[in-house]
RNA sequence: GGCGAUGUAGCUCAGAUGGUUAGAGCAUACGGCUCAUAUCCGUAGUGUCCGGGGUUCAAUUCCCUGCAUCGCCA
C-alpha cells in the first residue's frame, strides 16, 4: 500500500505555534503509523510564502520579502526536528519548480475557458487581504481588524468554481469518507446547498508584486489558493514526476477548521478543472483553547513548540496532544493537563510498568528472557494474549480513523491490565519459591512480551520512548524494519534474549504543589469479600449466584415487544421470566428445553410482566454483522431445580 | 435571521436502533502489596444524564419546545 499525507503549508507571517504542532504532529504520526503498516510514504509539509502581508512583515523589519521568508521558513524547518517530526519533503511556494508548475496549469485552466477577466468593486481590507461585504462591516470597520477599508474598484481574474459544483456536491455524497469527521462533511454539503460564487484568484501588481505572476497577463500575479493549494501537486513532481500517479491517487490531508473551505471546495473544484481524480481524505481537526482563549497568533498568547519540548520533551508533548484532543473537536490546553498525562500516563503506568518489569527479570532470571512452559500457562495468561491482540486491533482502527485518542485509549486499557497481571501473579513470591520456576519464567515472559508489543504500536507516537523500550528489551535490530504485520504478533521474542533495563524512561515531573506524604492510618480490619481484581470474583461471590437448571413450560411472545418473550418455568416451581429473544426462537420450539436461569436476580418489570430471574444464553455476531443467540443448556436429562454449580 | 452541533460525576469525556444497578480516566477517602519511578492493586462514593412537555408498559436515549455554549451561512 501506498501513502500520501500532508500538512497544510504554512504562512510565513507568524513563527511556528501549538497550532502548527499539532497538525504536522499528527501528520508525522501518521506517517510513522502507515510506515509501520508497511507501505510506501511520502509525508510532506512546507511554507507558504507570497501575499500582502509578507511584503508588509518585510517592510516592518526593514528587509526584502525574499530575506524575510527565508528567515521564517527556516524557522519551520529548524522547528520540526525538535518534535521527532520527519517530513519527506518541505515544500517553499518560492521554489521555481513550484511558480513553474503554477503557470503551467493556471495557462491550462484558463486556456479551457474557467478563468476569465472580471471587474468590481468594494471595501477592501488590508488585514484580511480580501473584499469585505457590507454586512460584515461592524461600523464600517472590519470586525477582525478594527480598521476602516479602503473603497476600491478593480479588475481581476476567476476562477469559475461554480461550474465544478455539482460534480463536487457529487463526490462527497458517494465518498462518505471525504471528509471527516463527519461534522465537516454536513458543514460543507450545507454550504454548497447555495450556489457557489466564482473564486478571485489575482492581484493586480500595481498594488502587489510579491506572488506568481499570470502567465497570460503579466499585469496580476496571482492571488493565495491557486498558489498555494497546488503545492499538494508539486511537492510529488506533477505533472509528469515518476511519483506522481503514485502517490496522488491516495493524497490525504491534515487541516484544521479554520482552511475547511479551501480545502474542501476550492482545491476540488480546482482538482476538477484540472481533469485529475480527487484527494482521498481530508482530516479536519479542532483548535487548542489556551488559557481559555483560542490560539491566535493576534492574540499573542502563543505556545512556541521548542519551548515546550524543552520543559517536558518531545514524547511527552506528542502523546499528550495525541491523546488528550478527541480529533476534530476542540480541546483546552494547560501546563497543568500535560504534567498530569505525564505524571499519571506515561510515568505510573507505562514507566512503571517499565521499570518493574525488566528489574524483575534482571533479579530473577539473570537478565535473559525466560521460556514459557506451556504447561503452566494458565486462562489469565491466554486472556491477556487475546487483550493483547484486541488492542492490535482496535489501535490500528482508530490510528487509520485519525481516531489517535482511541488508539491510546487502546493500550493504555492494556497497559492497566498489565500493571494487574503482575499483582495477581506476584513473581516476588513465585521466585521465593524455586518449586515455581517454571511458572516464575511463564509470567516474566507474557510481561517482556507484551511490552514489546506495547513499544511497537507506540513507536509512531512516542518515537524516541518506543525506541529506549526496545532497546532495554534487547531489540533494537529487530525492530528497526518491523512492521505490524511482522512483529505485530504474540510470541516473537525470542527467549534468551538480554535485557537492560536503562534510565527511568518517563521521570516524573514536579506538580508544583509540594507533595505531602501520606500519613499512615492506624490500620483496620474489615472483613469483606473483595475482588482480587477487575474481572475476577472470588468463589464467595459466585456463590451467592443461584443458577439452576429450569424446564420451560409455556412461552408467549410479547405483544409490542419485539425482542421479548414471557416464559414460564418449572424450576423447580413455576416462575415467570421475561427473555429478550425473540428474534432467536419462536415461542413454540421454546417449550421442553431445559434452560440456564439465574433464580435469585431480583425481580424487574418489564412491558407490565415481572420476570422473577434471567435466562442464560450465549450470543455472538458472524461476519455480515448478524447476531446469533444460542439459549445454555444441560447435556443430558436432570430435574428442573437443580442446582448449577 | 437560517442551518447544524453540543449540554452526562468536582474536572475531562465515553455511552446505548428505548429495557434491571448510567460508565472510564483524573482528583478525593480508606485498605493491601513490596517487583517498581512516593509507584502498583483493591474498595468507597456522589449524578435532576441542561429545563419543560409529548410518544411508550418503560425515555438519559425518540419527538416537540425552551435555555446555554459553539460552529457554519446570510
Amino acid at each position: 500500500m501506498t501513502t500520501y499525507i500532508t500538512t497544510p503549508i504554512y504562512y510565513v507571517n507568524a513563527m511556528p505555534h501549538l497550532g502548527h504542532a499539532y497538525t504536522t504532529i499528527v501528520a508525522d504520526t501518521y506517517s510513522r503509523f502507515r510506515r509501520l503498516c508497511g507501505d510506501d510514504v511520502r509525508f510532506q509539509t512546507g511554507t507558504d510564502e507570497h501575499g500582502e502581508k509578507i511584503v508588509q512583515a518585510a517592510e516592518e523589519q526593514g528587509c526584502s520579502p525574499r530575506e524575510y521568508v527565508d528567515r521564517i521558513s527556516a524557522a519551520f524547518q529548524k522547528t520540526w526536528p525538535l518534535l521527532d517530526v520527519a517530513p519527506d519533503n518541505f515544500i517553499r511556494t518560492t521554489n521555481a519548480e513550484h511558480i513553474q508548475v503554477v503557470q503551467e496549469i493556471l495557462q491550462k485552466v484558463h486556456d479551457q475557458g474557467d478563468i476569465y477577466f472580471s471587474e468590481y468593486s468594494g471595501h477592501y481590507c488590508k488585514g484580511c487581504e480580501r473584499f469585505l461585504t457590507e454586512k460584515e462591516l461592524v461600523d464600517g470597520k472590519c470586525p477582525d481588524h478594527l480598521t476602516v477599508p479602503e473603497e476600491i474598484s478593480e479588475q481581476n481574474y476567476f476562477f469559475r468554481m461554480s461550474r465544478y459544483q455539482d460534480q463536487l456536491i457529487d463526490h462527497i455524497k458517494k465518498n462518505p469518507e471525504y471528509i471527516t469527521p463527519e461534522r465537516y462533511r454536513n458543514e460543507v454539503l450545507s454550504f454548497l446547498s447555495e450556489p457557489l460564487e466564482d473564486l478571485c484568484i489575482s492581484r493586480p501588481t500595481t498594488r502587489l508584486t510579491w506572488g506568481i505572476p499570470l502567465p497570460f497577463d503579466e499585469k496580476f500575479v496571482t492571488y493565495v489558493w491557486f498558489d498555494a493549494l497546488i503545492n499538494y501537486l508539486t511537492g510529488i513532481g506533477y505533472p509528469d514526476g515518476p511519483d506522481f500517479e503514485k502517490y496522488w491517487s491516495v493524497a490525504e490531508h491534515v487541516i484544521a477548521k479554520d482552511i475547511l473551505k479551501p480545502h474542501a471546495i476550492y482545491w476540488p473544484t480546482m482538482i476538477l478543472a484540472m481533469g485529475l481524480t480527487p484527494y482521498k481524505r481530508l482530516h479536519v481537526h479542532g483548535y487548542w483553547n489556551v488559557e481559555e482563549t483560542k490560539m491566535s497568533k493576534s492574540i499573542g498568547n502563543v505556545i512556541k513548540p521548542g519551548e515546550l519540548v524543552q520543559e517536558y520533551g518531545v514524547d511527552t508533548v506528542r502523546y499528550f496532544l495525541l491523546r488528550e484532543m478527541s480529533f476534530g473537536l476542540d480541546s483546552s490546553f494547560s501546563g497543568e493537563a500535560i504534567v498530569t498525562r505525564r505524571n499519571s500516563d506515561l510515568a505510573n503506568d507505562l514507566g512503571n510498568l517499565f521499570s518493574r518489569t525488566l528489574t524483575m527479570i534482571g533479579k530473577y532470571v539473570a537478565g535473559r528472557v525466560p521460556e514459557v512452559d506451556e504447561k503452566v500457562v494458565t486462562d489469565e495468561d491466554r486472556t491477556l494474549i487475546g487483550s493483547m491482540e484486541g488492542m492490535l486491533a482496535s489501535y490500528q482502527r482508530s490510528m487509520n480513523n485519525f481516531a489517535f485518542h482511541r488508539g491510546l485509549q487502546a493500550v493504555w486499557e492494556v497497559i492497566g491490565e498489565l500493571n494487574r497481571y503482575i499483582v495477581t501473579n506476584a513473581p516476588w513470591e513465585l521466585a521465593a519459591d524455586p518449586a515455581k520456576k517454571k511458572r516464575l519464567d511463564t509470567v516474566l515472559y507474557f510481561l517482556a512480551e507484551s511490552l514489546r508489543l506495547i513499544a511497537l504500536v507506540l513507536r509512531p507516537v512516542m518515537p524516541q520512548a518506543a525506541e529506549k523500550m526496545a532497546v532495554a528489551l534487547g531489540l533494537e535490530e529487530s525492530m528497526a524494519g518491523a512492521t505490524l504485520a511482522t512483529a505485530g504478533r504474540w510470541g516473537i521474542l525470542e527467549p534468551g534474549t538480554g535485557v537492560a533495563k536503562g534510565p527511568q524512561l518517563f521521570p516524573r515531573l514536579d506538580t508544583g504543589k509540594q507533595q505531602q506524604p501520606k500519613k499512615k492510618a492506624a490500620s483496620r480490619k474489615i472483613e469483606q469479600p473483595t475482588a482480587d481484581m477487575e474481572g475476577l470474583i472470588t468463589f464467595d461471590q459466585f456463590g451467592k449466584v443461584d443458577l439452576r437448571v429450569a424446564e420451560i413450560i409455556a412461552a408467549e411472545k410479547i405483544k409490542k415487544a419485539d425482542k421479548l418473550v414471557k416464559l414460564t418455568l418449572k424450576a423447580p416451581e413455576e416462575r415467570t421470566v421475561v427473555a429478550g429473544i425473540a428474534k432467536f426462537y419462536r415461542p413454540e420450539e421454546l417449550v421442553g428445553k431445559k434452560v440456564i436461569i439465574v433464580a435469585n436476580l431480583k425481580p424487574v418489570k418489564l412491558m407490565g410482566v415481572t420476570s422473577q430471574g434471567m435466562v442464560l444464553a450465549a450470543k455472538d455476531t458472524d461476519e455480515q454483522g448478524r447476531e446469533r443467540l444460542v439459549l445454555s443448556t444441560v447435556e443430558g436429562d436432570i430435574t428442573p431445580g437443580s442446582k448449577v454449580a
